[in-house]
DNA sequence: TTATTAAACCGAAACGTTTCGGTTTTGTCT
DNA sequence: AGACAAAACCGAAACGTTTCGGTTTAATAA
């Protein structure tokens, strides 16, 4: 059916090896490369990169692995990470594992046995084995957003402990000495690191931690409204909210309309992620923003220098900074 | 270094071809069959289905094609087939084509390439004479959303005109008789669709058709805020706007805030596609649905016809109801 | 027991590339 | 023109499967 090589060789008159030379950007007599492309055109030729990826080993393939693509943040990291992987002339190849820690390691296996090149995941376990031991097979992984324990590869992250503290301390030179917390999945690393950041900001205005100002939203919409609810109830004083993803501060959002709670003048609220989301609400929230083209590139680029040019230093971690959006959504309280 | 087929065959004394049998599902006796497993486990052996790709001329990858998946409804159709597909042992090759249509011809190239079984997509292009050649190169190609004239293909559609229709309906039923349309891009099939649709409630309630109660929102978070200014500025009587998809649903919803319009006394809003979305808009939005878990559903199922069971009829469109969620967003004129 | 048939089994060949080691051609310098 | 090096070229072998046609083994019947 198709053309294969043997065929433009036959046609050219030249042999197997100067056809694979002139296709991999080898040298060839000008004479000849005109022969060559005239047949390529002629018999619509296209390389099998399947019987390419057999010979070379190497599928050009990258695997990648997020919680939930109907998420915005990673569904436009995953955008942007194809764009460049194409770009290169990778394909992706997409799991979603629903933030299932049974599904991602069945995506790992699964990806294993189609011979991807690298994995790139937003990694929902807590224990970085399966991905530790993939690597050791030789298929290097790369990391977004999340570091794993026990898990020693490349890692681009955005600096979740500064943003945070950063909105925080905008809540406190507003005024705010009350200000909760919606934080997500306990055992998440950003979770973590968010809390850290909160904390950071009330240590240093010398505010007392309260464990009931802090909720957990699960990452989810419902649980993020759930959260809301929860600390409005527990804390009358409450002045302020700071919400740690998108899924929850839209969940937040619901509730606070549900419970008709006025936003700044009741309650002062700072979101996460989501530009758009942001700008629709009324009034305009003030948001915690990612660098989502730059965590794409940088995670792409880890995984090329890898792959490409073969480098083997020691795994190492790319820390991004957030970028804040103000909207009206701040109360002074002062 | 991986273990091979053959490793298998001489670690258990069997022939290469009694393996393949067993990794195929064909009969073994039993006490090879122990044998074999245990050979299995001992060397870590895994298919290579490269080489099997290559073998037997089939991938079990299905590539994806769609024009944003940073669009919830896109996205949500991606993870939702994904996840089906990887049921069945398909992978999922992304590409993004950004609504492009260059970009779109150079996915399916790509992807052709590639060798994948079959292509579904969500299609960008006016014309399919792209997808058209691919199909006719033996790749079966499945659209999803929209339909293209001169693309003889399975296609799964939601019933946009009867759904607009029933919607605009409601509008009119609640008294109002100025409706606005936000529609996406012209020359896509679901926004002449729902445009009819818009045409049918009008015409059946002999409300005259008006051509400034039209505006082009492109499909974008920016047109819609656009397209709503427009319509507010145009038409002072209009008292109610339907909004044909979830981007311009944003952007309509952040113009709303930007204009202090109150929702829904000074004007009804219908939107599309979001539940999470329209729940956290004050006053929760009305919207029309899709049911994106049946479109993945039959979407998949037509490649899998045709790939699996060799189905060789002639291309079938399938049409999906559309579902209606009520808010708070329509005002009661009568 | 032997004949018959079905079920298991077998290895070589093939899928379409790349790569290796070696050969031919070209170009340059005397 | 001859010598030499460099560049271009070549085909066989290999990658890890599946498949084909044929052979062996087991199961059943006579």
């Amino acid at each position: 059916m198709a053309a294969t090589i043997k065929d433009i060789a036959k046609r050219t008159g030249l042999g197997l090896a100067t056809i694979s030379s002139y296709l991999n950007g080898g040298n060839v007599r000008e004479k000849n490369r005109i022969l060559i492309e005239e047949a390529i055109e002629e018999l619509h030729f296209e390389v099998n990169e399947i019987a390419r990826g057999l010979k070379t080993n190497r599928t050009k393939i990258i695997g990648i692995i997020i919680p939930e693509l109907n998420n915005p943040f990673f569904s436009e990291v995953v955008a942007e990470m194809e764009d460049i992987l194409r770009n290169h002339g990778y394909a992706t190849m997409l799991c979603d594992c629903r933030t299932d820690e049974k599904r991602e390691a069945e995506a790992i296996e699964f990806l294993k046995k189609r011979r991807v090149d690298g994995v790139i995941s937003v990694p929902v376990t807590r224990e970085g084995t399966y991905f530790q031991e993939l690597q050791e097979s030789g298929i290097p992984v790369v990391t977004v957003d999340r570091k794993l324990e026990g898990l020693d590869c490349d890692c681009v992250l955005v600096d979740n402990r500064v943003g945070t503290k950063s909105a925080v301390e905008r809540l406190i030179q507003a005024g705010h000495r009350n200000i909760g917390i919606i934080t997500g999945k306990n055992d998440v690393y950003t979770t973590k690191e968010r809390l850290l950041g909160y904390y950071d900001a009330l240590d240093e205005a010398e505010i007392e931690r309260d464990d009931s100002m802090i909720a957990n939203g699960q990452f989810t919409i419902q649980g993020g409204a759930n959260a809301l609810k929860e600390l409005v109830e527990k804390n009358e004083k409450m002045t302020a909210v700071y919400v740690c993803n998108y899924e929850m501060m839209v969940g937040a959002m619901i509730e606070v309309n549900e419970l008709g709670i006025r936003i700044p003048i009741q309650l002062s609220f700072i979101g996460f992620d989501n530009i758009e989301f942001a700008k629709a609400c009324v009034p305009r929230l003030s948001i915690v923003t990612q660098p989502i083209k730059d965590i794409a590139k940088e995670a792409v680029n880890c995984m090329l220098e890898r792959l490409e040019d073969g480098k083997q230093t020691p795994a190492h971690t790319i820390s991004l900074p957030t970028d804040f959006m103000g909207g009206e959504s701040i109360q002074a309280l002062n």
